[in-house]
RNA sequence: GCCGGUAUCGUCUAGUGGCCUAGGACGCCGCCCUCUCACGGCGGAAACCGGGGUUCGACUCCCCGUACCGGUACCA
């Protein structure tokens, strides 16, 4: 039978990190192995309930290439995929279960238990349920049901033995059932509780590896008693490491970006977050680092997936992407650009990407890391600087003859035969030596004129793709501004 | 508190008893390339949590401790 895992977050409405890093996982488990993914929203807590949401987190998934293959926006044969929406199965369970006396009716109210659980904790014994409703009578039942309460569904926990989860990553891990309570299923208001919900769907929807992050790791013997009261083998469970902020807490919103959505507006490529995420508790087993989906999918494997829980590092995740950049071709590059481009007021709404375009980013490729750093690196392409940059102005306008050389310069500008690369420099070349000075002084001059900066891409590259006229232009109101400037000195 | 897990450079990791003088990558520093920046190349600083065992031999196996992470809800 072929394997079929799941990814079930809650609806946030955004992505974070680690769970992009977990939906991953099962996708390359599931590409690799000839599998399915399911997406199904657990969103049986009310107050987190939003179908909308949901849909953008889909999309999310599509937009970083995870392509699954039930869920949202695409149906199955196991629908539905929202949780909400299977309250009856999970009562019809929870019924079952009560027919078949593994499951009792619990009448204490959530204040009284709470109390309870804090005298526990005082009094320095375990904060368990203490298993009171387990055996009642039907006439006590009937009386605490005639005094207006609502009872909650309680599971009837081994009280003695041992529960061994074996997981395909950590190995067996044992867990006394003694430590565990007779936990809720279903709440007073019905709806089924996590370890409850989550069990049942998995079973409606023929799940076969439950690959999902750690911290779920100690809540898997209740589900394992979910699953044997239910009469059903359990799965193959596989958990994989936390994600960690880099102080070693839960990453979360205050330490900046954590979403992939977040990610994606500040430019980075879909390919890289996945590279990088890939790299957070996998490894190849050799020294690559880039991958694309396909060799991912090709490679990965739940054997090599570690146990340590890993922090993740922006910085490197940076150079990930910028790997990434540099091995797209820079007209897909110059596309994907676009929409920060349109930002920046340098490409127009309904812009497409022409042919200078793409050879202004091919020229900057190789010193942005990001999509959104693009309109920065090729503006003077379609504007004249408006002021020059201060150190370079002291280094390069305001030496002795400076307005002299950028005079020269000008004249070049003017009159080279053609306005291209090789004819720019050789033109500059011969000019230094006339002059009897390094083409550098004649070069960074330019480059400050041109573009108001010391740094950038090779100048004569660049002076081919602006206009000759605009260079002259800006050649002239070089001159003009360091003249000005010599002579109030 | 109790239960569970994990522990290799700052970070991601390789390593499954001798191949380790502990390898790679990001970041950092230096040099080279060079019209600047970047890319690239070369080099450098940087780690086996502590203590006991086991063994001819431990980063690797066992125990204890410590630290960190997770769970312990009518949250997921």
């Amino acid at each position: 039978m072929a394997p079929r895992v799941r990814f079930a977050p809650s609806p946030s409405g955004y992505l974070h990190i680690g769970s992009a890093r977990t939906v991953l996982f099962n996708y390359l488990f599931a590409r690799s192995t000839g599998g399915a993914l399911v997406l199904r929203i657990e969103d049986t807590d009310p107050s987190r309930s939003k179908e909308e949401l949901a849909y953008q987190m889909a999309d999310t998934l599509l937009w970083l290439g995870i392509d699954y293959d039930e869920g949202p926006r695409k149906g199955g044969p196991y629908g539905p995929y929202f949780q909400s929406q299977r309250t009856e199965r999970h009562r019809a369970a929870a019924e079952r279960l009560l027919a078949e006396g593994k499951a009792y009716r619990c009448y204490c109210t959530p204040e009284e238990l709470a109390e309870r659980r804090e005298a526990a904790v005082l009094a320095g014994r375990a904060p368990r349920y203490d298993g009171r409703c387990r055996t009642l009578t039907a006439e006590e039942a009937r009386a605490l049901e005639a005094a207006g309460r609502r009872p909650a569904v309680r599971l009837r926990v081994p009280e003695e033995g041992v529960t061994v989860v074996h997981d395909a990553i950590y190995g067996d891990v044992e867990f006394d059932n003694a430590a565990l309570d007779d936990f809720i299923i279903l709440r007073s208001d019905g709806m089924a509780t996590y370890n409850f919900a989550s069990v049942v769907d998995d079973i409606d929807m023929r799940i076969t590896h439950v690959i999902r992050a750690e911290e779920h790791l100690s809540n898997t013997p209740k589900q394992i008693h979910v699953y044997r009261a239910l009469g059903v083998d359990p799965p193959v469970f596989a958990h994989v490491p936390m994600v960690l902020a880099p102080d070693r807490s839960k990453l979360s919103k205050r330490h900046g970006a954590v979403a992939v959505e977040e990610f994606r507006e500040k430019g980075y490529l879909p390919e890289a977050i996945v590279n990088y995420v890939a790299l957070l508790g996998w490894s190849p087993g050799d020294d690559r680092e880039i991958f694309t989906m396909d060799e991912l999918i090709r490679e990965f494997s739940l054997e090599r997936v570690s146990r340590t829980a890993a922090v993740y590092d922006v910085q490197k995740m940076e150079w990930i992407n910028a790997q990434h950049l540099r091995r797209l071709p820079p007209a897909e590059v110059a596309r994907r650009a676009l929409p920060w481009l349109r930002k920046a007021g340098l490409a127009a709404e309904g812009a497409q990407v022409d042919q200078r375009l793409t050879a202004a980013v091919a020229l900057v490729l190789e010193r942005v890391r990001t999509l959104a750093e693009i309109p920065a690196a090729i503006e003077f392409f379609f504007r004249a600087p408006e002021t020059y940059d201060e150190a370079g102005v002291r280094k390069h306008f305001a030496a002795e003859g400076a307005a002299e050389r950028l005079a020269a310069c000008r004249r070049i500008a003017e009159e080279v035969p053609s306005w291209t690369a090789e004819a720019i420099e050789a033109a500059y070349r011969a000019e230094a030596e006339r002059l009897g000075v390094r083409p550098a002084e004649l070069i960074h001059p330019t480059r400050l004129a041109v573009t108001g900066r010391t740094v950038g891409p090779s100048l004569f590259h660049l002076l081919e793709l602006v206009p000759r006229d605009e260079a002259v232009r800006r050649l002239e109101r070089a001159e003009a501004f360091v003249r000005a400037h010599a002579a109030r000195a």
